[in-house]
Formats: C-alpha cells, structure tokens, sequence
DNA sequence: AATACTGTCAACAAATATGATGACACATTT
DNA sequence: AAATGTGTCATCATATTTGTTGACAGTATT
C-alpha cells in the first residue's frame, strides 16, 4: 500500500469514529487541542500522520490507538 | 502520555516483535527497504515515527499496522 | 436577509522525520 | 589477532508534518 493510500484510509477511519460520537470537526479539534484545519488534513488524507498525532486523536475519541488504526 | 513516552513504547514494541521473529536491526531494515540506522532510531524512540513508517515496519513483520501499535 | 456553523482549501514559518553516511565499542567468529 | 556482525550515536540535507491564519462556498438558523 502507498503512503497516499494509507493516508486515505486513515482519514476515512477518523471520520467514521468522529461521527459515531456525533462530532463535528471542531469539537474534535478541540477535544484534541488542535485546530479543525489539522483535523481535516488528517481526514481528507492529504497528511501521513505521526503516531503522536493519531494517538492525541484516538485519545480524544475515547480509545486506544490500536482501535484508531483498524483499517 | 507524552510523546516521547509514546516512542519509547512503540520502540519497545518493535524490539519485541523484531526479536520474537529472531532477526537483527539489519535484517529487518532490509524487509523494510530502510537502512538500520533508521529502524534503531525508531526502536529506541528516538523518533516520533509517521503512520508510514510504522506501516512499512508492521507489513515486514508480517502484522498490521493496529497489531503494532498495540502499546 | 443576516448571522453563524461546517467542511474545505491555500500559504506560511517552524519543528520534525527521513534517508544517507560515517564512526565507535562490544561481542562473536574464523 | 583479525575480520565480521551488532547496536548505538552524531551529523547533514531534504522532505514532510504541524500549527497557524485567512479565505471561500454551502447549509442551517434566527
């Protein structure tokens, strides 16, 4: 799988959890004290993430960072 | 958890997976087409690695990228 | 119609990861 | 003793992520 691949994926997860708890981009930034323009570049795909960064999202969605990255 | 808590972690993790399939830093920097300067560097968290990177290890360990990250 | 919210895109500086190379001490092998 | 393998560290240039700001169209709300 290629990197642009793998960002794709990563993303759709993210939005998949985001909207399982009813979250808007913005309150997901917030719960993860960045800003929603960080957190559309993870989930449109457009960024290859760092572990800390996926784990700052999985922790403010409430799980692990295994569970984050099931995809 | 802080982020270098977190590589030191995931480092951890990839010694252990590393070890359990019984090969060196080279053999796995050669399944990861990565030199073993780059895997000691993630292995003792050194570097907050990308989703690639863990990607790319997890794949030459014959896992997935969420069985890796299982911290 | 005006306001606020949402997702999206672009650009910038700063921080950081990556790939590459060289070097070192230690242990193992020949 | 010499050669090889291993893990580790440092440095460098390049690529990329991150944090930030501003902007825009579409939607919903008042």
């Amino acid at each position: 799988m290629k990197k642009e691949e793998l960002a794709r994926k990563i993303g759709k997860r993210v939005i998949q959890l985001r909207k399982k708890k009813g979250w808007t981009q913005s309150e997901l930034a917030r719960e993860c004290f960045k800003d929603r323009q960080s957190i559309e570049r993870v989930e449109s795909g457009k960024t290859n993430p760092t572990a800390y960064t996926l784990y700052e999202v999985a922790s403010a969605l409430g799980i692990s960072l295994a569970e984050l990255v099931k995809i």
